[in-house]
DNA sequence: CCATAAGTACGATGGCTGTCAAACTTTGAT
DNA sequence: ATCAAAGTTTGACAGCCATCGTACTTATGG
């Protein structure tokens, strides 16, 4: 279906990589279930769907974080079924704070 | 003077770099104060005093965010007179976190 | 049509933390 | 000896945010 009850729109917007700022992103990832997240789809090579991923939190506080991550341009989400799919915005992230993702959440470093 | 009357030292103790996490360094890093004293001193060859940084809190909060930045391996504090000097962990760190700093202070990429 | 699966939205709550002012300490200069 | 400069420490406080349970929505399968 296209349009729901509320009006809202099923796939909230997301926004542009180029409009987010180093403080949002850093906000994002300074939680540890947000880096994991970010970590298992950094460390994947196809996409994850929101109950796909290992994380030590209810499904009300994953809908939360994965929220987080849209805002600060870290993922894109979309629908497939009843199942919400989350893909890593790699390129784009990596061109607007480069090497950031690789010193988070690749493996190089201490933990 | 050696000791002082509360017995502490007047210079605390620093962590080893290899001893922290990457969860602390980010806890350092994401108040945007912090991230700021961190930047001065990436930009500058030479140590900084607590004074010398164009922070916007007051002197009490300052210390508070030094104390957090030196238990999180980014700086090493050592006196001058009446002054504390703030000396960048860089080498160290950079083997630890490799391509962190200059990621997040480094003139590259988004601020 | 009904049940189930997968998420979302909403309110409430608890803990953490950045902030400040005030009192204090240490050092250096007069 | 005093005084000023530079930080520190402590306590208090306010705002934020991760978390949860509950109720709700949407889609799919029988």
């Amino acid at each position: 279906m296209r349009t729901r009850r509320d009006g809202r729109e099923r796939v909230p917007p997301h926004p542009e990589v180029g409009a987010i700022g180093l403080q949002q992103v850093l906000e994002a990832l300074v939680d540890p279930v947000r880096r994991g997240i970010v970590a298992e789809l950094y460390a994947s090579d196809r996409d994850i769907s929101c109950g796909g991923f290992d994380v030590p939190v209810s499904r009300s506080t994953a809908t939360h974080h994965f929220h987080v991550l849209r805002e600060a341009g870290l993922i894109r989400q979309y629908y497939v079924g009843t199942s919400r799919m989350n893909a890593l915005r790699r390129e784009e992230f990596e061109a607007a704070f480069p090497g950031l993702l690789p010193a988070l959440v690749g493996g190089r470093g201490r933990a």
